[in-house]
DNA sequence: TCCTCCCTGTTC
DNA sequence: GAACAGGGAGGA
């Protein structure tokens, strides 16, 4: 379940294990995990990478040119590799002679700049996510793409709150709404909205202006202590590196319903809001307006 | 605006 | 052997 920390961890680990390497290859054992949108894999072999980011939930590897043709890149040459690793992907490095595992969905072959071939093996056992090689044309032509909301942690908290209370939705529902801000999964919603004091159903439309920012503010420091401590590890989300996470130990609600919430030792209740599981202080998250 | 589906490993 | 985990697409 990598979201935004998640994601952001395994482009910082990935970047240097790969930056300045040359595809020179890609075998794809899973079709489905190659997005339909995608241009044929072949035409990543020469390129090299040139960066490894981040945008919402999605792993960006940005290719360079390839140094020796004579021809201009133009609008339609690959630009950046795109994945999502939705619940269960995962990005490793392996030596080039690695045998693909069980869950293995796409194999990239690189060349390093040492002249050492590698294995950029991308992973899934649920087989949600996918793999998208991108120009900029057809980057600019993804409907996900063009309607991907800003970063929470590049939008000052006044606009990302303008645009939480746009909606009448539940407050939950809009936060994991990946128009209106990108980036924010089930786990740091929860999270967020604890530390706000605000009951997920309350409907966005109705939490005050100062107490929506408010809720950015937290929802920024939140995302901000789990990238600074790798990310959250539940089930499989590892660092390219094969680390785990620590966030999970400051979980404050998720996971935790029935438990005693930290500030008034409530049992912590169970809902389901936007079709997912929910966990919330009864007691310290206030619902606002709407009826019960 | 909400629900269902996709998919499979893990847990009860 | 059923319930559950959930991001995003698509449909009611």
């Amino acid at each position: 379940m990598p979201e935004l920390p998640e994601v952001e961890t395994i482009a910082r680990t990935l970047e240097p294990l790969i930056r300045g390497a040359t595809f020179t290859g890609a075998r794809v054992l899973l079709p489905r995990s190659l997005s339909a949108g995608s241009l044929p894999l072949e035409q990543l072999d020469g390129h090299p990478v040139g960066g490894v980011t981040r945008r919402g939930k999605l792993v960006l590897i940005a290719l360079a040119p390839r140094p020796s043709r004579l021809t201009q890149p133009d609008d339609t040459s690959p630009h950046c590799l795109a994945v999502h690793l939705k619940m269960t992907g995962r990005l490793f490095v392996h030596p080039g002679n690695a045998v693909p595992g069980p869950h293995t969905r796409v194999i990239f072959s690189l060349r390093a700049a040492d002249g050492e071939c590698r294995q950029l093996f991308f992973d899934d056992a649920r087989t949600f996510g996918f793999v998208r090689l991108l120009s900029p044309a057809s980057l600019a032509d993804w409907a996900f793409w063009r309607t991907l909301g800003p970063e929470p942690l590049e939008t000052p908290p006044a606009e990302l709150a303008r645009r939480l209370r746009a909606h009448n939705r539940a407050i939950k529902a809009v936060l994991l709404d990946q128009h209106v801000v990108a980036g924010v999964g089930n786990i740091y919603a929860d999270e967020a909205l604890f530390r706000a004091g605000l009951d997920p159903r309350t409907p966005a439309g109705h939490i005050p202006a100062r107490r929506a920012q408010s809720l950015c503010r937290r929802l920024c420091e939140v995302l901000r202590e789990a990238i600074a401590q790798c990310g959250s590890s539940i089930r499989d989300y590892r660092t390219a590196r094969g680390d785990a996470g620590a966030f999970q130990n400051s979980f404050r609600v998720y996971g935790r319903a029935g438990e005693p919430c930290l500030a008034c030792a409530t049992p912590l209740a169970r809902a389901r809001v936007a079709g997912r599981a929910t966990v919330y202080c009864p007691r310290c998250q206030e619902r606002l307006g709407g009826a019960e």
